[in-house]
DNA sequence: CATTTTGCTTAGGGGACCTAACCATTATAC
DNA sequence: GTATAATGGTTAGGTCCCCTAAGCAAAATG
């Protein structure tokens, strides 16, 4: 990629994926869903599979505190449980999703597909077959695990925070 | 579209873009550009030429406060100013940017295109174009100026913080 | 054992959104 | 031609998400 095209891709990025995060937030607030933005992809994660914070962190590429916060947060909705300690090693809090946690992401994804879909709905074949393979391609580049970084607080293993 | 595709969109709308923009905030975050993500697109649009308040508000898909916050903070930063309300209107505050604002963005670009482009490096030819057209189907979508809606404080021309 | 490392939490702060409520200034309606 | 809306902006108050710094307890390591 030349410095051009990776300029223009940058500008494109920072022009537009804000413009959709918020309309995305925007209608999952509407539909009372208000702090769904940041756990929809949480509950997604832990649907699969119980994860430890650290892990989660990593995953979503914030800080621990945060994720700390977050899971806090969706604990009190009743959406995800901490798990007591294990004999294994007493620090580690493994995070499950309950009953309710499953049934909200279920509630939400219904109601982004509904508003999307109308989004969505004046767009052409071929435009939709490029959205989704683009939005492939930012999986890919965003969320996999990049080389880990040294220090504390910094997600050793895997995404970090980007600290420098 | 079928109700699977519209469904499975979602959830990858709902999963990565707040991924990525958590990245590229973090990025900017870590550049110094503290107030970045949001303001970018602002500084892009003003650089075309001046507008005022409502139409920016309209273009970014917020809410006029919200916009009026934005400009107020930009405006300490010196990136952007209130001219003086014309003898036509005088309720309007065409919104400029200076050309301490213009090197803002300048740098920003930059520093974005640095970060996007160790990110990018990995990505083949093939997906680099698909993320390109991925990107500009996004645009389409979320950067076109929808219906208008009805009511006060809702940004009656063009986009809106999406009410109901 | 003393020290470091690891997992997590608490404390404190900032940015970006929002709604509600409030001025001005124009435009409309009798 | 004044009363009444409608329009452009701002202020006030609140939520959410994200961060760094500074703990605390349990495990691993010398």
């Amino acid at each position: 990629m030349t410095r051009d095209q990776a300029r223009e891709c940058a500008r494109d990025i920072l022009q537009i994926i804000p413009l959709v995060m918020r309309t995305v937030a925007a209608q999952l607030r509407s539909a009372g869903e208000l702090p769904a933005p940041a756990h929809f992809g949480l509950l997604s994660i832990l649907c699969e599979r119980p994860r430890m914070l650290t892990e989660l962190a990593s995953l979503q590429g914030v800080s621990m505190p945060t994720m700390s916060n977050s899971i806090s947060a969706m604990e009190e909705r009743g959406w995800v449980r901490r798990a007591a300690p294990t004999e294994q090693d007493r620090r580690v809090a493994m995070i499950e999703v309950t009953t309710t946690g499953r049934a909200a992401l279920e509630r939400v994804a219904r109601s982004a597909e509904t508003h999307l879909a109308e989004m969505l709905a004046p767009v052409d074949v071929t435009s939709r077959r490029r959205l989704h393979n683009g939005l492939g391609v930012l999986r890919k580049i965003f969320a996999s695990e990049p080389a880990a970084s040294a220090g504390r607080q910094r997600n050793r293993r895997g995404r970090r925070p980007y600290v420098a």
